[in-house]
DNA sequence: CCTTATAATGTAAGCGTTTACATTACTAAA
DNA sequence: TTTAGTAATGTAAACGCTTACATTATAAGG
């Protein structure tokens, strides 16, 4: 009996095995690199004393936690959650453990997060969205951790990142909604100002109306936050402002799931008297009623092609690279062209 | 300039204040340790430089990581996912990471992970439900790792837990629908064998009818796995089962808004025809058409309980106990007293 | 049987903190 | 002034792994 404290360590290991401490290592991380009979003798050694590994010390010598961080604005957000498990999934075949943050969509706290996360040895990063801080980004760089950025697409930021084109996603919805002859247009958006998401839907349902004639500065355009209820309230609210929306556009399903709920209690029918879209496609839109008629957004691919990219990052030092991934229109039941 | 590699080290930034490194550790670790004066020249240094701990020399060194490892079958499901995020919440006031696997509700998997997180440095662990192999609370316990079980509480359970009676819960449902004049009664479940909450629940049923002078054998029971689409063809069956079943439980919210879009493809009026009771009360449960009658369950609470006492548990010792928290029923639209 | 190439193993120097203990600098009371 | 007590700082060992380099064992070729 050598432990000196209670916890075995490789030397104890290598004592037992009557080996030296490099062969129980080489043992761990490069079976291959020793002999079946030292494999043996070491492994035995292992399982006998119930060594493992001892975390603080590997990172220390290998500078590497083999762990990334994701920051997401909060798990609540089915969107994000759902990605983040398909993240996750994808990580651990790769070997890598997931560090979670959120900021509750507040940009300061992001920072905050980034720091923390980096602090904490993250070897990469996962983030959401392209509008950050330029000096984040330089303090990423300087302490060599890489950052790729996703739920969003945007053929010009000059940084990597896996997502889908928010504009060209609403944009497309949009066109097909006027399409169906809807002239009046109201948007329920989340806070553009600090989500650049946002601030593309919006763009996109702009650019739809430019095209087809109709005045972009007559869209409807009220923010909220996000939840059932302020999308309910926000529906309320258009309704009052007597605008005569025919079709009004939600930043996301939760919104437009509210907008549903106060439809109903303000007795308008949808689609008859006004139509109701979403943006995501998340459980709720297909249990809603009517069905939610909603941009689908491949969350699940996201987060699978994330960790993919990071992980041969970091293993390999694959540079990352863009991913465009796709968007589809779902027609259910809550959009229907207006009445002649 | 005498910095080795690229990355400043406490030696740096004492070398460029002019302190010893004990003195620079002190000024990040005790600040009140230090005298103002030097506080001053150290974080001078550390701007300067940009100097960032380095994680795993601290871990190392401390034998701590700050990190909390949760869990759980699977974000995906809303229930999880808001109690993960309120439990991160909270941790990140206490000053720890969160680290997060998933298992998918397969007992395998979450050995695995659970030897996963512990490799990877975490200080505690938050799991789901009580049961599990002895061995691994032994494994657990060697490594001085503890556990605190939510999402289920047990007055016998030997292990801490912060959670709600999940089986008292569905009993108190069921006494309920009984007494509204339901007779014959049916439940879709998880898989019980491996799911403690799904067991416990079926328990409340039984036990409620059997308060009730009904007999627990007719109990229609039909078990599923997690989803929507699963929800709707288990209804399907009991349906099909032609038991005359008039008030169908579903083990979770996400099984009973599938029973309620069968019913609707088959015609049946709820709660006119039959009756549908969820269980968990996530938003699905209001969005739901007819919004559904289900038990609440208190998934930030718990997180937020459960956060407290692990980072008091790691920062002053307090030893983990038990904390049973309550649940509530919530009437909505699809429980009617049957027809007379 | 010797030589040479290769495989297997060993030695020991880091990695960058924290912290017990030692030392020095102050403060206030005698 | 001296002295005792306390506050501030310094010294250096320890934490447990990885890995470059050195050494020894083994295999293959002549």
């Amino acid at each position: 009996m050598r432990i000196k404290n209670g916890t075995p360590t490789l030397h104890d290991v290598a004592f037992a095995a009557n080996v030296s401490t490099a062969t129980v290592s080489r043992c761990l991380n490069f079976p291959d690199k020793v002999s079946a009979a030292t494999r043996q003798k070491v492994s035995a050694a292992i399982n006998e004393l119930g060594y493992l590994p001892n975390f603080g010390a590997k990172v220390m010598a290998t500078n590497r936690t083999n762990t990334i961080g994701a920051i997401i604005p909060t798990m609540e957000n089915a969107i994000f959650a759902r990605g983040l498990q398909a993240f996750q999934e994808e990580l651990l075949l790769h070997g890598f453990t997931l560090l979670v943050a959120s900021t509750s969509y507040r940009p300061e706290i992001e920072q905050e997060q980034i720091r923390a996360l980096v602090a904490r040895g993250a070897d990469a990063l996962l983030l959401i969205g392209h509008e950050r801080d330029p000096e984040i980004y330089r303090f990423l760089e300087n302490q060599g951790v890489a950052a790729l950025t996703a739920w969003a697409y945007n053929s010009q930021a000059e940084r990597p990142s896996v997502g889908f084109d928010n504009r060209a996603a609403m944009r497309e919805m949009a066109v097909k909604v006027i399409e169906m002859g809807h002239r009046k247009l109201a948007l329920i958006s989340a806070q553009r100002s600090t989500n650049d998401r946002a601030q593309a839907r919006h763009s996109g349902i702009l650019d739809a109306m430019a095209e087809n004639g109709l005045d972009p500065n007559d869209l409807y355009l009220l923010e909220t936050t996000y939840g059932i209820e302020e999308g309910a309230q926000a529906f309320k609210q258009v309704i009052a402002a007597n605008t005569g929306a025919t079709a009004v556009f939600c930043g996301n399903d939760v919104l437009a799931v509210g907008a549903l709920r106060s439809a109903r209690e303000l007795n308008l029918n949808v689609p008859k008297d006004v139509s109701i879209i979403g943006f995501d496609d998340i459980e709720l839109a297909q249990v809603a009623y009517p069905a939610l008629t909603t941009v689908h957004v491949p969350h699940r691919e996201m987060g699978v092609f994330a960790a993919k990219a990071l992980a041969n990052l970091i293993k390999e030092g694959t540079a990352l690279k863009s991913i465009p991934l796709k968007t589809k229109l779902v027609f259910r039941d809550t959009l229907a062209a207006v009445a002649p």
